[in-house]
RNA sequence: CGCGGGAUGGAGCAGUUCGGUAGCUCGUCGGGCUCAUAACCCGAAGGUCGGAGGUUCAAAUCCUUCUCCCGCAA
């Protein structure tokens, strides 16, 4: 099968590395541009790209896919099959008609829930038990395409945003091998989504990030590792604004006020939270510093 | 040339403004106390103060330069 691939970030590149070790032939790669970005602005090339110009794989970064020469292109590239995988752009339909085996998209959740830009973050955010890889015909609206196949998996009590996106990252490629599989021996099937049960998760923004020691441990124990890497829960404690980057639900009971210092020792530093119960903060970050275990934080400050 | 913070014994920090014998909390090791201990008491080891130049009688501290790390913004 003669594959157009479309992905951006570490996520998509890994759908992209499964492909160019199948059988399949990729025949270019779509990413964003690069960006002047990070410290010092300079100029950052996305992973997909990075990749595949080791792989000497045609890459193209269009700012963007409405115009006619772009569709032309791709016209004239004969794919048989577009995979997306967290490409950033939206394809208009004159495109979605290209390829006679369709475009085929990886999204990392149980579609229809979680459609958008941050599914695996929401999930665990929102206390899911479990999530998973959804891989879709695409359509003109966003990540409610018909559904070819998904794989669920558990989400662990304190697995973070980093580790779920990791494993679904893995997951999601193996699926779409097997998806492009069926969509070949013609034994796919499509499964049209109940929209009524969608849900969307939007991108992450740092006003995200403070936490409100009103709520529950547990509400804020799936924010620090929901929002873990970025953008990070952030507390003020003491007299500094800290990203809390790790923490543990200890099940205990409290009388103090909500974000009150409980205790601050070895273990970490326990703050009351919403009804009585208790946050075990085991990792954290100053500005300026280094991520440290809390309790390394408290031999050099006071709270 | 986007803005800013940082690099000090194994860990986390102070000291840098106004140069003058390197300090705190903890860890480690030894000893003591104890039925016992992650607790307490006593003692010890461990640092070319990120690198390289310079100023000075004297530099962690002032000047120049380099490397690495981090936050913000995008």
């Amino acid at each position: 099968m003669r594959i157009l691939f479309m992905g951006t970030p570490v996520f998509a590149r890994t759908s992209l590395e499964a492909l160019v070790e199948s059988k399949h032939e990729i025949i270019g790669a779509y990413t964003q541009p690069d960006k002047k970005q990070n410290r010092g602005m300079k100029w950052i090339s996305s992973p997909v790209k990075e990749y595949s110009i080791t792989k000497g794989i045609p890459i193209f970064t269009p700012d963007s896919l409405r115009g006619e020469e772009e569709q032309q292109r791709i016209l004239e590239m004969k794919p048989d099959m577009i995979v997306v995988a967290a490409y950033g752009k939206i394809l208009p339909e004159a495109i979605l008609q290209i390829p006679p085996f369709g475009c085929i998209n990886v999204h990392s959740s149980l579609l229809p829930k979680y459609r958008g830009a941050a599914p695996i973050q929401w999930a665990i955010l929102n206390g899911e038990r479990e999530t998973g890889v959804t891989i879709m015909h695409m359509a003109k609206e966003l990540d409610a395409g018909d559904i070819i196949q998904w794989e669920k998996t558990e989400i662990g009590s304190d697995e973070t945003a980093e580790e779920l996106h990791n494993r679904l990252m893995e997951m999601g490629a193996q699926v779409l091998l097997r998806s492009i599989e069926a969509i070949e021996a013609g034994t796919a099937t499509r499964t049209k989504q109940d929209a009524s049960l969608s849900s969307y998760a939007p991108m992450l923004t740092r006003a995200l990030s403070p936490m409100d020691f009103t709520r529950s441990a547990a509400a804020l124990h799936n924010q620090v590792r929901g929002l873990y890497p970025w953008p990070a829960a952030t507390a003020q404690l003491g007299k500094k604004k800290l990203k809390i980057l790790q923490s543990k639900l200890t099940g205990e009971h409290t009388d103090q006020e909500p974000g009150e210092i409980v205790c601050a020792d070895q273990e970490g530093i326990r703050i009351a939270c919403g009804n009585g119960s208790v946050l075990l903060i085991t990792e954290l970050q100053a500005e300026g510093r280094k991520k440290m275990k809390a309790a390394d934080y408290l031999r050099g400050h006071s709270l």
